[in-house]
DNA sequence: TTTAAAGCTAAACTTGGCACGTATGCCAA
């Protein structure tokens, strides 16, 4: 089981606990003990194997107990046996934006609601206002809530997708001596995909289904007539295998891949068959179309006129230029953090912590910055081939101004700004707060600016034309936030910056050393949206970035 | 529940925004 499958079942024991009305400090203690897992850079299992997991600083003896048992069992005993006392559907009103745990306690004390249908029917009939403490605002904020949480697809995020994809087609490959790719949206790196989709170049099945079956725990296994097999993997969601041959596995490919509506429009005749995607398209007069393009978004006319962008490629990726360290939220130390990127081959990375306002993440204001700075120049020295910026991720304020004053901004070498709170101002307020930072001399990048989780919160509003009008006066950059659980700018929104003359940086926003690691799904993006490198600023050679730092 | 101090128990946990309702609790970062 996967660390982030462990913190969440640690994290809704907590919450059941919360609701149940336990002792806060006991909850609080499944929740951070949630949050260290999730963070952890090794794998939990090794830990437990090592027995080093009660070393770890906020897991005692209960919970690294608790803990082996998820691992031994596949399952959290004791948060089943508190589901028999309390039910585990109150976890889904959790989910609401805007209500926790203690309210939703409250709701199922007070008025008996174990489950979203039941809350919304008591917003018809007017009954949570009855309750202490709940008005007609809070009802508006649960019905908004409610109505964003039905529009969630249950898709599965690209960052799960796409690790199992390559799992899963590399045992088939192996197992049964041939061919396995994935297809579908996950090659197309879209943020969210409903199915994992691989190519397989077999007609055997039955072996098919036993490496499903042993290897990852596969359940509901079928195999269908036209060539395919589909399975529910635990933890990740539903796979479909596609079955091809070598003469048809261009053709298949393209087909497979999709997007239907690429597909559609290409109107690639049944009767091809080609060994190969670039003589399929071939077969169209067409050059080859990279899989992110082909979302019917005009890349066939493009690729007829020979216009085909020249998309960005990881490893064109010289740097990454937001990630924390141990100063403030996150788990590796800014030597760890300077070794890993070497082993990225990075030429540049900029440690970013966050700045003090946001206190939860213990940020640092300007006094422990310039310890800091003695630290990272410190590491600077042992590692001669890396160039590490010292850097801020620096809160914008409601009235737009930066949580360190302009003295203190001056003396670093970027500065990030983001937004981590106060989101859901008015559309017009939001726009001049994050205008405000930009116009901020000393103000390089802002990160994430939508500030969505995927599928869980969603992005703020702005006046994009403004914000990018803005951004591209002052030459300050957008960030495309390469965790998979951010992307952020969305790809469209990237498209339009660009368009506005904005640059872009993706950076990983580490908090560990495995963070590091997203930088893929960020550069995944920028493809769908038709960039270059060119357009992003850690592509840029050392000598460019510092220009642009005007240094 | 964990951790730090001790040898059993006590302390841990910030900050601002917001709604509700005129002092407090919850939420989210």
């Amino acid at each position: 089981m996967k660390n982030e499958d462990v913190a969440k079942l640690l994290s809704q024991f907590a919450d059941l606990l919360d609701i149940k009305g336990e002792s806060g400090f006991r909850v609080n203690a499944y929740r951070r003990g949630a949050d260290t897992v999730k963070r952890l850079d090794e794998p939990v299992q090794q830990l437990v194997d090592e027995g080093r997991l009660i070393d770890v600083k906020g897991i005692g003896k209960g919970l690294a107990s608790n803990i082996e048992d998820i691992l031994e069992q596949g399952q959290f005993p004791d948060l089943e046996e508190l589901q028999d006392e309390i039910p585990g559907t109150l976890l889904t009103i959790v989910a609401i934006p805007g209500i926790g745990a203690k309210t939703v306690g409250r709701f199922y004390r007070e008025l008996g609601i174990t489950n979203v249908e039941e809350l919304e029917h008591a917003v018809e009939e007017d009954r949570l206002t009855a309750l202490k403490g709940i008005g007609n605002k809070q009802v508006q904020r649960i019905t908004e809530g409610i109505e964003f949480l039905r529009q969630r697809t249950g898709r599965i995020s690209i960052g799960t997708a796409l690790p199992a994809a390559r799992d899963i087609s590399r045992a088939i490959g192996e197992s049964l001596g041939t061919r396995a790719e994935p297809v579908g949206s996950v090659r197309r790196y879209a943020e969210t995909v409903g199915n994992i989709d691989l190519l397989v170049e077999s007609t055997d099945s039955d072996s098919i289904t036993t490496v499903l079956k042993d290897r990852f725990k596969a359940s509901e296994i079928e195999i269908e007539p036209a060539d395919r097999v589909r399975a529910q993997i635990p933890m990740v969601g539903s796979l479909v295998i596609f079955l091809s041959d070598a003469e048809h596995w261009g053709s298949d490919s393209i087909r497979y891949t999709g997007s239907s509506e690429h597909v559609d429009a290409l109107g690639l005749p049944e009767s091809v068959s080609a060994t190969s995607e670039t003589a399929a398209y071939e077969t169209l007069d067409l050059p080859w179309i990279a899989p992110e393009l082909r979302e019917h978004r005009g890349e066939i006319q493009a690729a007829r006129e020979h216009r085909l962008p020249e998309l960005v490629e990881l490893r064109q990726i010289r740097g990454d230029l937001h990630m924390h360290s141990t100063w403030s939220d996150g788990r590796a130390s800014v030597r760890e953090l300077a070794e890993r990127a070497i082993e990225l081959q990075y030429e540049y990375i900029a440690i970013a912590d966050h700045s003090h306002g946001l206190a939860v993440a213990n940020g640092l204001d300007a006094e422990r910055l310039r310890e800091q700075r003695k630290e990272i120049e410190e590491v600077r020295a042992g590692y001669p081939s890396l160039t590490i910026f010292c850097a801020n991720e620096v809160e914008v304020r409601r009235d737009g101004t930066l949580d360190h004053a302009d003295e203190v901004l001056a003396e670093l070498d970027l500065v990030v700004a983001s937004l981590h709170s106060g989101r859901n101002m008015p559309k017009e307020e939001l726009t001049e707060r994050v205008i405000g930072a930009i116009r901020n001399p000393h103000v390089d990048v802002i990160a994430h600016p939508t500030g969505r989780i995927v599928e869980q919160r969603p992005p703020a509003e702005y006046d994009w034309e403004r914000v990018f009008e803005a951004a591209a006066e002052t030459g300050t950059v957008l960030e495309i936030n390469a965790n998979p659980a951010r992307l952020d700018l969305p790809e469209h929104l990237v498209a339009q910056a660009v368009e506005a003359g904005v640059s872009i940086a993706i950076n990983s926003d580490a908090h560990n050393l495995r963070g590091l690691d997203v930088m893929e799904f960020g550069v995944g993006i920028a493809r769908r949206a038709w960039l270059s490198s060119e357009h992003i600023v850690n592509t840029w050679p050392l000598d460019r970035v510092e220009q642009w730092l005007g240094r």
